[in-house]
DNA sequence: GATGAATGAGGATTCATTCAT
DNA sequence: CATGAATGAATCCTCATTCAT
C-alpha cells in the first residue's frame, strides 16, 4: 500500500469515527455533512471522496455495529443452550449501550425506514436466521427437543432485544438494556424454553 | 355550535385526514406542509391555523393512535388475567395495524427522539403503568402469588409490545404484528406467568 | 351619540390603548395586529373596522405624541426667550421619556422613513416652524437683534432635540434625555443665542 | 492568495456593492436576499456563503461606514482645537452624504435598535470616547481650560452630529448635511467652546 | 359593528451535492 | 486525493388583509 493509499484510509477512518462522536453526542438530527468534516478537520468536498451519499457514513458506522457480536458468537463454543442465549443477549445489549442512546436512536430510525435505500435491511433478516440457526443447533444436538416451535421462539427473542433498544429510547435512557436484558436472560428464558429443553 | 364553528372543525378534520393518508402513502419523509394543504384542497396559510408547527399534526396523529385502545382497555371486565393480557395484546396490535406500517414508523421515530418536545413522551409510562395495574389487579384478585416479579414482567410484556412494532416496521411488513402477537399469547403467555398462577 | 356609537370609540381607544402599551413594552419589532387584538380582547377583524392599515394605528398614536407639547407651548406666556427655549426643550424631552424609549425608537424609524406614507412627514417641519416662530417673534419683540440668523439657530436647536433622542435611543436608555437636556439649555442655550440678545 | 480565494473575495465584494446600491436605491424594506443575488448574478445560496444572515451584509455595510472617518481623524494633525473639531464634523457628514439618505436611515434604524445583536452597539460609546479624547487632548494641551466641562460637550456635539443626521433623514434630503455642519462649524462652534479657549 | 376562518404572497435559511482547480 | 466555492431545490413559517356570516 502506498502511502498515499494509507493517508487516505486514514482520512476515511478519521470521517467515521468523527461521525461517531457526533452521532453518540448529538444524535441525527443535528447532524450536517459540514459537522462532520469540520470536526474531522477536512475539507467539505473530501466526504464526497469518501462517501457518495450522507447516509452511507451512517449505514457504514452501522454495520460495525453488530460486527463484534457476530464474532463473539461465531467463537461461542458453549453447548449449553441456555448459556448460548444469555451470552447472545448479554452481547447484543453490551454492544448497544456501548455504542449509546443515540446511535441506538438512529440504527432503529434507519434499519425500520424502507426508502433508506442505503441501509442494511437484511439485518433483522441476518439476526433471525443467527438465532434460528442457535435453536436449530441445539434440536440437532439435542438439547431441544424435535418438536420444538423454532420460528416462533426465535421471533419472540428478536422481538425482545429490538424491543429492548426501543424501550430503552423511549424511555431517555432509563430503562437499563443490560440490566433488564440480563433479568430477563435469567428469570424468563428457561421458562421460554424450558418446555423443550431435553 | 355555529355553522361557522362547525366549517372549522370539518377544516380541521380535513387536514388531519389527508394527513394522515399522505402519512400511510408515503411515509413522513416525503411530506410537506404544502402536500397536506394543497391535498386538502386549503391555502397553505390555513395549516397554520390549526397547527402551530408542522410536527404538532403527526403529533396529533400519532396521540389519536392509542386512544381506543385505552377506551377498550378502560372497559374490559375479564377476571382472567391470562385473557386480559391477551386481549391488551390484540388490541394493542390491531390499533398498531389499523393504522398502517408507516404510521407506526412514525410513531417511533417521533415517542424514541428526545428533542421531540411536542411528542407524548409519558406514553411508554402511561403503557408501563396500565400493564402494571393489570398485573397488581391480579395479585390482588388472588389470581397471582403475592411474590410476582410485577415489574419485572411488566418490563418483559411492554418490551415485547414495542419490539413488535419495531420488528414489523423493520421487516417492512413481512412480519405480522397481529398474527404472531396471537401465537406469543396462545403459547409462550401462559409460561411467562404461568409460575406465578394461583 | 347612541350607545352603538359610544362602544364603537370605546373599542377604538381600547385598540390605540393596548397597542401603546405593547409598544412600550417590546417595541414595534414583535408586533402583529393578533397581538394586538388579543391583547385587546377584540377579534382580529375588528381592528381593520378601525384602521386601514396596521401603520395607521402607530401613525396615530405618534401624532398623539406631541400634541401635548403643542398646546402647552401655543400657551406659553413668557416674555423671555432663553425661558422660553428652556421649556420648550423640557417640555419636548419629557413627553419623550414618558412615552418611554420604545416608543420613541418607534417614532424616528416612522418618521426617517419615506415610504412610510401613513406618518407625518410635516412633524419636522412642524417643529422647525414652531421655533422659527418663537426667535422670529422675539426679533419682533427686541428680545433679540434684528440680524439674529434664525434659520440657522432653529436648524441647530431642532438638530439638538433630534439629536436627543436618537442619541437616547443608540444610547438603550443611558442618555437621560431630561438631564441632558436641562444640562444643555442651563449652560449652552445662552451661548448659542447670547450674541444676540439685546 | 491563490486565484480561487481571488474570485470568491470578489464574490463577496460584489454582493457588498450589490446590496450597497440596492439599498441607496430602495432602503431596506424592498430589499430581500433573492434581490441581492439576483443582481449580484449569483445563486441565493451563495449569499449564505459569505454572510450567516441577511442583516450581516448591512451590518458590515454600515461598519465600514466611518471607517474612513477614523483613519482620517486618527491622522488628524492640527492644534488648534476648533480646527479639528471642523474637520471632524466635515468628515463625519461627508461620509454619511456620500452613503447616501437611505443607508443613512438603515444605519439609524440599525443602531437605535437595542434588538438588534449584529449591530456595533460601541458606534455611539466609539463616537464619545473619540470626541472626548480630542477635547481633553485639547485641555492638556493647554489649548481648552482645565475646568472645561468636557463631558457636556462632548454631549452636545455628538447630539448635534447624530440628529444632523436624523434631521437629513426626517426631512427626506431637503436639509443638507455638509451644507449645515458647516455652517454650525463656522458660526456656533465657538460659541460653544469659545469661554473654554485659552 | 364584530367576528375569525381563510388566504397566499413573501422571505429566510439549510444543506446535500457538484466540480473546477 | 483534497479542496471549498457555488449551487438551487426544498421547506417552514409569518402575517397583513379580506370577507362571508
Amino acid at each position: 500500500m502506498t502511502k498515499r493509499q494509507q493517508n487516505a484510509l486514514k482520512t476515511r477512518q478519521k470521517l467515521i469515527d468523527t461521525t461517531e462522536n457526533l452521532l453518540k453526542k448529538d444524535g441525527f438530527n443535528a447532524l450536517s455533512v459540514e459537522d462532520i468534516t469540520n470536526a474531522s478537520g477536512v475539507a467539505k468536498g473530501t466526504f464526497y471522496v469518501y462517501f457518495k451519499h450522507k447516509e452511507d457514513i451512517v449505514t457504514e458506522i452501522c454495520r460495525g455495529y453488530f460486527k463484534q457480536i457476530e464474532n463473539d458468537l461465531s467463537q461461542m463454543k458453549s453447548d449449553n443452550i441456555i448459556e448460548k442465549l444469555t451470552i447472545y443477549f448479554d452481547h447484543f445489549m453490551k454492544a448497544v449501550e456501548l455504542y449509546g442512546i443515540n446511535i441506538c436512536r438512529e440504527w432503529i430510525k434507519d434499519v425500520i425506514d424502507p426508502q433508506n435505500e442505503n441501509v442494511d435491511h437484511g439485518k433483522w433478516q441476518y439476526d433471525f436466521g443467527m438465532l434460528k440457526n442457535i435453536l436449530n443447533t441445539a434440536v440437532k444436538n439435542n438439547e431441544l427437543k424435535e418438536d420444538t416451535p423454532v420460528e416462533l421462539l426465535t421471533h419472540i427473542i428478536i422481538t425482545q432485544l429490538y424491543g429492548m433498544m426501543t424501550v430503552w429510547c423511549v424511555s431517555d435512557g432509563v430503562f437499563e438494556p443490560t440490566e433488564w436484558t440480563q433479568k430477563f436472560s435469567r428469570f424468563q428464558l428457561k421458562r421460554l424454553i424450558g418446555e423443550y429443553l431435553i
